[in-house]
DNA sequence: ATGGCAGAAGCATTCTGA
């Protein structure tokens, strides 16, 4: 099963380059950040004539999400809903629309797209760690019934120096802080894992290029976008990609899609070991 | 330290992003 993650960075200046994308990698499910648009507006019927069903969260001008599945998802969450004791603690969150959440196939997907922060000074730094502080406890609450889960999206943070093009220059600043990374740590607390990084060791792999200075053609970029598996998916876990190709596209969205490859026929017999049916994908 | 580039709103310019 092929599960993407692509800030577009508006969905209706994109449209035409995400179904293309869609065409030719074929994921089973998509998740979106930066959509823009109120959901009245986002255009659903050009993803479901490709054979997905369309779950949004959207608002006018800013932030925005979306999951895009072939299969049906259960369960669809908008927001940090369903954490309720503590729904107090979220309500200063809900008018930003940054946190989709649905079942699919067995596993809790989680779109997520996390503030940006500014810089370390600003109020909205304040923002971001809060926000990332109740995604913690959200992800707590899901892997607290046992769920197996892909977390993933646009976390506006390199998790290490490796994840940065010039870490002297940008080490202990915004996206690239302890603060955020101690922060982030604390999302995924040592059981959820960084696909990517089971495949690649090494630097040099980016997920956002400035559109300015001419960032993409000096490669100068930024590794942010992320894909989170619980450890139990890892050993099914076949591949992660991120496709810098769409960041070269004519006004292309400054984020490429990242994209990993489950190997689910095998979580299905492990699963249901117990009875006779075998799940066919 | 600042600006550079892009999108939305809305029609000049500001706000926001990363």
């Amino acid at each position: 099963m092929l599960i993407a993650t692509w800030n577009v960075n508006s969905i209706r200046t994109r449209l035409s380059q995400i179904l293309d994308w869609i065409n030719q990698s074929n994921p089973d499910i998509l998740c979106l950040q930066e959509t823009k648009v109120m959901d009245e507006s986002f255009p659903v019927e050009p993803f479901e004539k490709l054979g997905y069903s369309v779950e949004i969260y959207g608002q006018k001008s800013y932030n925005g999400v979306a999951i895009i599945s072939k299969i049906k998802p259960d369960n669809v969450k908008k927001g940090f809903y369903g954490c309720k004791d503590t729904d107090q603690i979220f309500e200063i969150f809900q008018d930003q629309k940054r946190l989709i959440s649905a079942d699919i196939n067995g596993i809790k997907i989680v779109n997520a797209y996390v503030p940006n922060g500014s810089s370390l000074e600003s109020d909205k730094f304040e923002y971001k760690i809060n926000w990332l502080n109740s995604l913690a406890f959200f992800i707590d609450e899901q892997m607290k019934t046992g769920e197996l889960i892909c977390l993933m999206g646009d976390f506006n943070i390199a998790p290490s120096n490796l994840d940065i093009h010039d870490p002297q220059k940008y080490e202990g600043r915004i996206m690239a802080s302890e603060t955020e990374r101690n922060a982030l740590n604390n999302v995924l607390k040592g059981k959820l894992i960084d696909s990517f990084r089971i495949f690649e060791k090494n630097t040099g792999h980016w997920s956002w290029w400035d559109y300015r200075n001419n960032a993409y053609e000096l490669n100068k970029g930024w590794r942010i976008d992320h894909i989170y598996i619980s450890k139990e998916l890892s050993s099914k876990l076949k591949s992660c990609v991120i496709d810098s190709v769409p960041r070269a596209n004519l006004r292309p969205s400054d984020h490429a899609p990242v994209m990993i490859d489950l190997n689910l026929n095998d979580l299905n017999l492990d699963l249901s070991k117990d009875d006779d049916i075998f799940f066919e994908i």
